[in-house]
RNA sequence: GCGAGAGUGGCGGAAUUGGUAGACGCGCUGGUCUUAGGAACCAGUGUCUUCUGACGUGGGGGUUCGAGUCCCCCCUCUCGCACCA
């Protein structure tokens, strides 16, 4: 189609034609859907099982169907796309699905605001949504494509939720529980960020509620274990898990409390340091607490624990610290001294770490050493650190290095490590102690007391007790009558003929679990199920599940390092586990991108502004001059976003994904940049020029096997350039470097002025350019490609290979370096000895000058690269 | 406090194994073409300079013929965890 330059909006570039000839001009709306519409009916991506073609399985988290797509969104797919296109043009049996994290708050919000039901809501926005990335020209194939809302999903998750109740791997128990009042609902631990939501960022609280659990403990060796042999992925992810899971090694030792035949265990990481123990503190949430406080006591204690409660809220979240306790009245035994040592309440201990209780050492533990302190208790220095004595009275802290035991009985002079084993094992004897590991890592509750989720497939029955859904009742559906008025919980809790049914094993009158699950649930496991997302046998078909994963390649955000990626590969030992699958873990690699940002701007009297709504660094509203804010993560409160809509209306897909992969690499923060978009839009209005202008002259060229002159020059710049990009893609992800070489092979095209004489030449080299670039511009490669002639697509064309032979030179330049500094540039034959370099190096005038009057101590020459000449 | 990572021109960033620091892009300067340029093309662009060179990758030391890269000390910043017994 030929349009004239009027018609184009000023930001597409236009060329006027040279020469009288007509070029096609590049407009990328026009060519982007072209190709979409293609791929889409010739099933260009449609990825199928062949057992016995190398596979590779990209992924990247799936979104929430929101309904608009984010510059972030853009950025994660772009990236993953690149690789999937490059891999499947090396011949590798892609797979690259998308899908829809479908179940959450915001389809309820959104019925509670507007009145639409939640999954009229939902599957409306993923109808948008699709189309926004079908717009980006990202590969994917869409018959795999499933929403975690669909029945045929749910009733899978069941499934699978059965099969672990059944293993004893899903549980109910009643327990303390995180409780977020404005959402309504339960938290995970994981889910809860200093106290606050990680949602609403409202303060969380404490409640006692009976709670469906996945016995994630169960997994925390074998999930911790696999931190070490996940070598493809990020350190500082593996390292918040192996954080999270929290283990340690200690020893649980018994202390009986005076007077009565009850003990209360402690955890301690330190045995060795028993002796010391002179006190003992306790959670104020401890079971025993009620037991051990005296008449005496009773008022102090229950003021004590009234101002914890409140002080749990909020100062312990904010990071105060002061340790503040109070005296229960009762005592307790030391096991090895028989010292009789009072028991405190203290803040700083927690009732879900450990057993609630604590042995307090005050000389070698710095929290029970400014309690100590505060509440006058002794202090018994039992460690004393090599060429140092510790005095109690000049003690400023804790002393919690290594050194010999004193004061401890028959472990007297014993180094403190080995005395940890010797102790634990004393205590073991006498069946006082034990060797013990504790975990940080507690079991995952799953209740959410929400409608828009998966309903828990359970029934309880008066007689029975929890019933599970017999299988061939699946899948537990969502009433479709409800009504979502934001207050009073959930409601399905209130929908009574969801409640009603019958008892499927005693057939009484029974009532359904009205909760569903934590939305983590879904995402637990869907990359599992793009292997096979038709199945209707079973959760997974086994020999394509095996096929496909694990995922060879995963991408998305690192605020998801614990959470998701942790209850995903915990998911896939439990679905290995029940005979589902054969992986120990789901994602091979695992990349987190960046976050996108951009700076911020406000006007005094209006607030944040959109970028457009800033004129010459003025506010379009009132024209005061626009405070710049931060450079931070694009959102919607700050306005400092930039709508992937509209930036494909102005520049096309193929700018936007360029700018994406071109303006940092791809773990780090992107920076948007107006200016930087621009350039990569008239970087690709140079290659479409680059190719049309020289259609005529190629037009029946022929690929030469080899070349001279500058002829030579731009073929070794073209082999050099494919190795270049396949290098930068391949494991390395650098996409920028990538594209900078491309920029760099056009720059040489641009510069050859002899395309007449050779026309092969430059042939070869327009080509490496569209078919290096199809990964990232999908659309305008494959308009090229097929402007150059080409019948077949440039996607069946594959990968270019390099030519070992026309990466070398016939001549090289070497630096030569008088004490490590250039001094001057020789050009040698490639294959120069040793001996002639010396000699052209030492023959160089610049050289010689600054050689005069010197000794030579030494030549070192590094072929290809240098000579340094040492002189002295 | 613990853990992970980063610090390079006016800006985003490059330098893969210790070998020409600043590729590529943005911005800026000059030129060509043009009725015009916020288009395109060409050239230049780390700092200082006596134009020869000197200096230069957060700071200080070290190893080396040679250090952005390796080692030691320090500073700053980002992220995560944080009373974990």
């Amino acid at each position: 189609m030929y349009i004239l330059s009027t018609s184009i909006s000023r930001n597409v570039m236009v060329n006027r034609p040279r020469g009288g000839t007509m070029e096609k001009q590049y407009v990328p709306k026009d060519i982007e859907q072209k190709w979409q519409q293609k791929w889409l009916q010739s099933g260009t991506f449609k990825a199928t099982e062949i057992f016995d073609k190398p596979k590779y399985y990209l992924l990247e988290m799936f979104p929430y169907p929101s309904g608009r797509i984010h510059m972030g969104h853009v950025r994660n797919y772009a990236i993953g796309d690149v690789v999937a296109r490059f891999k499947r043009m090396q011949g590798f049996n892609v797979l690259h699905p998308m899908g829809w994290d479908a179940f959450g708050m915001p389809a309820e919000n959104a019925a509670i605001e507007h009145g639409t039901h939640p999954a009229k809501w939902t599957y409306e926005n993923i109808d948008s949504m699709r189309q926004q990335l079908q717009r980006i020209g990202l590969s994917y194939d869409w018959e795999r494509e499933f929403a975690t809302c669909d029945e045929s999903y749910s009733r899978w998750e069941q499934s699978i939720f059965l099969k672990m109740f059944a293993r004893g791997l899903a549980y109910k128990k009643g327990s303390s529980v995180n409780w977020c009042p404005d959402c309504q609902t339960v938290l995970a631990n994981e889910q809860v960020e200093d106290g606050c939501c990680w949602r609403c960022h409202n303060l969380v609280d404490q409640k006692e509620l009976e709670q469906w659990f996945f016995k994630i403990t169960d997994y925390a060796d074998e999930l911790l274990d696999w931190t070490e042999k996940l070598t493809g992925w990020p350190e500082r992810v593996l390292a918040m898990q192996r954080n999270w899971i929290g283990k340690s090694y200690g020893c649980e030792i018994e202390f009986p409390i005076v007077d009565t035949i009850e003990k209360i265990k402690v955890f301690t990481t330190r045995p060795d340091t028993l002796f010391g123990a002179t006190f003992m503190s306790l959670a104020p949430e401890h079971p025993l607490v009620k037991q051990l406080v005296t008449a005496e006591q009773q008022e102090a204690v229950s003021q004590f624990v009234t101002q914890v409660e409140r002080q749990d809220k909020v100062e312990r979240a904010s990071g105060e610290n002061e340790k503040l306790g109070v005296f229960t009245g009762s005592c307790s035994v030391n096991p090895l001294t028989g010292e009789k040592i009072p028991i405190f309440l203290a803040n700083f201990v927690l009732m879900d770490y450990g057993t609630g209780a604590v042995m307090a050492v005050p000389a070698h533990d710095q929290r029970d050493f400014e309690f100590a302190r505060k509440y006058a208790l002794p202090i018994r220095v039992v460690i004393q650190p090599e060429g140092d004595e510790l005095v109690v009275e000049q003690m400023t802290e804790a002393y919690v290095g290594p050194g010999k035991l004193v004061s401890s009985g028959q472990f007297n002079g014993v180094e403190h490590e080995s005395a940890k084993e010797k102790i634990a094992a004393y205590l073991d004897d006498r069946n006082e102690g034990r060797k013990t590991v504790n975990y940080r890592l507690r079991d995952w509750g799953v209740s959410r007391q929400r409608y828009w989720g998966t309903p828990i497939p359970i029934i309880y029955c008066d007689a029975c007790g929890a019933v599970p859904v017999p299988e061939q009742d699946l899948p537990v559906v969502l009433p479709k009558d409800v009504e979502l008025t934001g207050e009073g919980g959930s409601p399905l809790a209130r929908h009574q003929e969801f409640l009603k049914v019958d008892c499927p094993s005693c057939g009484k009158p029974a009532r359904r679990e009205s909760d569903t699950f934590d939305t983590f649930v879904e995402s637990s496991w869907y990359f599992a199920r793009y292997a096979c997302p038709k199945f209707s046998e079973a959760p997974l078909d086994k020999a394509a599940a095996n096929y496909w994963l694990p995922v060879d390649q995963y991408i998305g955000g690192i605020e998801h390092a614990v959470m998701h990626l942790l209850y995903a590969r915990f998911f896939t030992k439990v679905l290995r586990d029940l005979g589902m699958l054969d992986v120990d873990e789901p994602f091979a690699k695992l990349l987190t991108q960046g976050m996108v940002c951009m700076e911020s701007q406000r006007c005094a009297e209006h607030g944040w502004l959109y970028p457009e709504q800033v004129v010459d660094g003025n506010c379009s509203l009132c024209g005061k001059p626009a405070e710049q804010g931060r450079n931070e993560k694009m959102s919607k409160s700050k306005k400092n976003v930039v709508d992937p809509n509209q930036l494909i209306e102005r520049f096309g897909a193929d700018t936007a994904r360029l700018f994406s992969l071109f303006a940092a690499p791809p773990e780090k923060d992107l920076e948007w940049n107006e200016q930087g978009v621009e350039g990569c839009s008239r970087f690709l209005g140079r290659v479409w020029r680059a190719v049309t202008e020289n259609l005529e002259v190629i037009a029946t060229a022929e690929i030469p096997a080899v070349a001279e002159g500058t002829a030579a020059d731009l073929r070794r710049k073209t082999h050099q350039t494919i190795k270049k990009v396949t290098e930068d893609i391949d494991g390395r992800f650098h996409f920028n470097t990538a594209i900078a070489a491309v920029m760099e092979l056009v720059n040489s095209i641009y510069a050859f002025k002899a395309g007449q004489q050779q026309p092969g030449v430059l042939r070869e080299a327009l080509e490496a350019v569209v078919r290096l670039l199809n990964p990232f511009v999908p659309h305008a490669s494959a308009e090229l490609w097929e402007l150059l002639g080409h019948a077949e697509s440039v996607e069946a064309a594959g990968w270019p290979k390099w030519d070992a032979a026309a990466l070398v030179a016939d001549e090289i330049t070497l630096v030569v370096q008088v004490n490590g500094k250039v001094r001057g540039k020789i050009a040698v034959a490639v294959e120069t000895h040793r001996d002639a370099v010396e000699a052209a190096a030492l023959a160089d005038q610049n050289v010689q000058r600054f050689m005069e009057g010197k000794q030579l101590r030494k030549i070192i020459v590094v072929p290809g690269r240098l000579v340094n000449i040492v002189v002295s």
